[in-house]
RNA sequence: GGCGGCAUAGCCAAGUGGUAAGGCAGAGGUCUGCAAAACCUCCACUCCCCAGUUCGAAUCUGGGUGCCGCCUCCA
């Protein structure tokens, strides 16, 4: 069984076969960066990082690669209201997205290009189009003539002849009297005054939103790419135009495979920019009470990536709790691999996926794959995860509640390193507490109220005895009373 | 109007011809002075509706209903 991936050129799942078996290129749709992300882009970027963590783990050798759209109108308009330079703005909602990224384990792509720095490609990659006659000049700015691309429309399954009717509203706009063909698109836009501009054989001007894509996957990675990824917003028409203009001036195909994530919705409805709906992940991750970043990508992956999500507090709920099990899981080793009499716990290398070698043919690794090779089907993988965290929290209650597990400390390593690997695979992780002892309370003055407890109890002073309780639980100690009065205790994470 | 998607328990969500994964929530019990994110057990004779194909369908076919997305910047 090979991986299947559903192609949105063909719409069916297909074989994985890259083109060549040693290197997968990949090429993801970023960002404009003009605002700060919302959760629809955390969707997508998680997804698509669940997609390259997966095919590297596979042992797959891949080049992931994500542009920065930083010149465009909404930058420019942008930039007028705030009244700082455009790329002012860029630089600030670039680094704006990488540390949102961080924050939810995104992993960093190979390379991150900007339209700005491919002007000179892209002027060369558009005089191509023209000289092919894909494309013509009309007054400073340049159009690519959907005509002379037959196949135009094969990606999102429409036909020209279709569209046209649909654009007749947009006709009293100055430029769809320059266009030859109601659908041809902007390759070049001549500067207006005070915009950012570039020179160019047709004037000053600057890219059109479409052929910084096409230029910058031939710049980064060649004629034709395995998988092209984006937003299914963006398959009409940005990935539709970017076939047209690499194809009609490569004349290969751009991409083998085109792979689209379903949107977030709000309460039902898509939440987008235009109907100010949107939360920022940001905003999201710093609110009071906010969830860990971590919880945000349960959610996403607990949903299937073509399938929409629907964003709701009882959703985020949901997710916290199921966050909290699988993280217990996570640090079983950190916390009982000493109990336990594993040796390495001290080791630096010490709980990380990296270092841990796991059973591939046990049948939790078997599952995790057969779900993952079905167009990455996370919510079963996830499944998967589930069941060895809900083991390993019930055996750590047994040792933290009776002081022994029954099952071989051999075979819970194995358990929590399945469970570790094949989580870092989905990219959850959970980092173990830094110190202890800097919590504000040391383990000695727990013991001296422990005591002070058990003598309140004794006197039948129940009152005293939930007090020492309540106070330790403000403190993140939590006590747990045992047959035969014993009382042992637990540093809450 | 054109193209496409989805409908599975209170909620989320897999499964796509062989008799309903998983998560959340919930219920009962155990233990307990209380508490516990502890332990045990339970929780869809049924998959939007109707008709058909089949030994057998949530899964295939036809029809219907409802919801959503794209066709304009959007992940």
């Amino acid at each position: 069984m090979t991986l299947q991936i559903y192609n949105t050129l063909t719409r069916q799942k297909q074989p994985f076969e890259p083109l060549d078996p040693n290197l997968v290129k990949i090429y993801c749709c970023g960002v404009t960066v003009y605002d700060l992300s919302h959760l629809g882009h955390a969707r997508s970027y998680i997804s698509w990082d669940m997609v390259r963590r997966y095919l590297l783990w596979r042992g797959y050798h891949v080049q992931f690669v994500q542009n920065f759209t930083d010149i465009d109108d909404k930058i420019i308009r942008r930039s007028q209201q705030e009244n700082v330079p455009w790329d002012t703005i860029t630089e600030k909602y670039i680094q704006a997205y990488l540390d949102d990224m961080a924050r939810l384990n995104v992993l960093r792509a190979d390379a991150y290009p900007r339209a700005t720095q491919v002007i000179p490609q892209i002027i060369e990659f558009i005089q191509m189009l023209i000289d092919r006659g894909m494309a013509y000049v009309a007054d400073g700015d340049v159009y690519y003539a959907v005509e002379r691309f037959p196949s135009y429309g094969k990606l999102s399954g429409r036909q020209l002849d279709q569209m046209e009717a649909g654009a007749s509203g947009r006709l009293d706009d100055e430029a769809e009297t320059k266009k030859h063909h109601p659908m041809d698109f902007a390759l070049w836009k001549a500067a207006k005054p005070g915009e950012p501009a570039w020179d160019s054989p047709w004037g000053k001007g600057r890219p059109g939103w479409h052929i910084e894509c096409s230029v910058m996957v031939h710049e980064a990675l060649g004629d034709s790419i395995d998988i092209h990824m984006g937003g299914q917003d963006l398959i009409f028409p940005h990935h539709e135009n970017e076939i047209a203009q690499s194809e009609g001036a490569l004349a290969k195909p751009l991409s083998k495979y085109w792979m689209h994530n379903g949107f977030v919705n709000i309460s039902g409805e898509k939440m987008s920019k235009s109907l100010n709906n949107f939360t920022t992940i940001r905003a999201f991750l710093d609110r009071e009470n906010a969830p860990e970043p971590m919880v945000l990508r349960l959610f996403v992956l607990q949903a299937h990536y073509r399938k929409p999500i629907d964003f709701s507090d009882e959703a985020i709920a949901s997710a916290q709790n199921g966050w909290h099990t699988l993280k217990e899981g996570l640090l079983f080793g950190h916390q009982f691999g000493k109990q336990l009499g594993w040796t390495d716990t001290d080791d630096a290398s010490f709980g990380m996926p990296a270092a841990m070698r796991i059973d591939d043919t046990s049948a939790p690794v078997q599952r995790f794959i057969e779900a993952m090779d079905d167009d990455f089907n996370t919510p079963a993988a996830l499944a998967v995860l589930f069941e060895l965290a809900k083991d390993l929290q019930k055996e750590g209650n047994r040792l933290t509640h009776d002081g022994k597990s029954l099952v071989d400390p051999q075979t819970l390593r194995q358990q929590w390193q399945t469970l570790v690997v094949l989580a870092h695979v989905l990219g959850l992780e959970a980092t173990p507490a830094v110190s202890q002892e800097s919590m504000g309370i040391s383990d000695a003055e727990i013991e001296a109220l422990i005591q002070q407890r058990a003598v309140a109890k004794q006197a039948k002073n129940w009152a005293e005895s939930d007090r020492i309780r309540n106070h330790l639980k403000e403190k993140g100690i939590a006590l747990i009373d045992k047959p035969g009065g014993v009382t042992t205790w637990i540093r809450e994470s």
